[in-house]
DNA sequence: GCCGATTTGTCCGTATGTATC
DNA sequence: CGATACATACGGACAAATCGG
């Protein structure tokens, strides 16, 4: 059991779902109930609840009930709406991943680049290329621009393991936030020198700003994908009616 | 000010932050401030936080406050963690949108079908495909599974205006959840027929199932973008690290 | 259609824990 | 160490939606 109440109950809630002691399309115990058997206040289930919400295995509606929305078979998605590193990604899904650094600069940012990235125009920054194998199939091409002054000690070596690993762990950096927007792009020249595309032309286009605690945007990443192999699931709440 | 107390202060502060008031990289006044500003609870300031956390626009970290990550540039996105159809994201961007209906027949979900969509084998389905113009150009192929027992009055003719608008407004039917997968996928012989690819050989795919407030899945929509024009973004937030 | 019981949604006040500076 | 900030948790109150009698 986690040391906050909420998620214990949250992951007691959401394998009991999993087992189907909680069908789908049926309601879960009220919040009283669970309030009993948890022996916690309403807010505390609330929470756990609304967790289970964002993941999309249950939704809820007033004056009725907590009703499971799960079907196991969609559990085998490429990644959710949290931050997970290709590495991450990799061991969770239990497959065997290396990386390969085919560039590494340092460069300042100028007009273009600036308006690309988001960084603001003369910043200092490391450029890296990376190959993801997966499987020992290369799979995806990153491209990546990460503020100097965030990690000045940077080398390629560095960059050749997990470089969240190294700033979380080493730099003690905690990233918090990433921007991401996915788009589809043709293959580029360099694209098809790194992936096996086969007839494919296009790319599956991860752009992704990362910032860290004190809000500084540190990570600018474009990772290019195998169209074949992307996938990327999340869960979407309708709002409350737009108030005419 | 809308009816729900948190909702008001999360646009004041979300206005605040778009206008400049609380400029990128700086923090926002504590939560004991705000309460004082808005003169509610606790609670209250922190739910209005905890939505613009969700909308990537603050971050916020213990022992040291709450601070704006907004960046301009990035507000003019396809669509983003809520429910929206076709129609209201063209409305919403101003742009000049029209459906029409390409095929319109009544079938029952056999085992290949029931696998893809999730919906038991057997099922009584409208199966319904549809082209969306954005400005004269037809640019999403959308294949649309719906649950005949949801809506058994549907037509052709229903189908060519807003199917949203006839499930709520007409059926009174309330959208909750959805569960989106995006993938690419080779275009296929019905894709070209639909839109005009050019040199590409792909398709953005975006497949969607819909629940209702009763926790039926009514819909299983796959939404077939041209590459071109697709794009998705979202915010991740780094869960608390995995406990070891 | 109304009423009452049940259930979730919103909001308040307070206390304590924990991270930051 | 203390002051400040956010994070978690508790308990209570009322509102709004749903459903059955």
């Amino acid at each position: 059991m986690p040391r906050q109440k909420f998620l214990g109950i949250y992951s007691v809630l959401k394998e009991r779902i999993e087992s189907g002691e909680y069908p789908t399309g049926q309601l879960l115990p009220s919040e009283n109930t669970l309030i009993a058997q948890f022996d916690c206040s309403r807010n505390t289930v609330r929470r756990a609840i609304a967790e289970l919400v964002r993941d999309g295995y249950v939704q809820t509606r007033q004056g009725w009930g907590v009703c499971s929305i799960f079907h196991p078979i969609e559990q085998t998605s490429y990644t959710m709406g949290t931050i997970e590193s290709f590495r991450e990604t990799a061991l969770r899904t239990g497959q065997k991943s290396t990386t390969r650094v085919a560039a590494f600069s340092r460069i300042q940012a100028d007009e273009a680049l600036a308006r690309q990235t988001g960084f603001p125009a003369g910043t200092d920054l490391f450029c890296l290329w990376r190959i993801h194998d997966l499987n020992g199939k290369p799979i995806i091409f990153n491209i990546s621009y990460l503020r100097a002054d965030c990690m000045p000690d940077l080398t390629r070596e560095i960059a050749a393991g997990s470089l969240y690993r190294y700033l979380e762990e080493e730099l003690g950096m905690v990233i918090v936030t990433s921007k991401r927007t996915i788009t589809v792009e043709p293959a580029t020249d360099l694209d098809r020198q790194y992936i096996q595309l086969g007839e494919y032309n296009c790319m599956a286009v991860v752009t992704n700003q990362a910032y860290n605690s004190q809000g500084i945007m540190f990570e600018y990443t474009q990772s290019r994908h195998h169209p074949a192999i992307f996938r990327f699931q999340d869960n979407a709440i309708r709002r409350p009616a737009p108030k005419v």
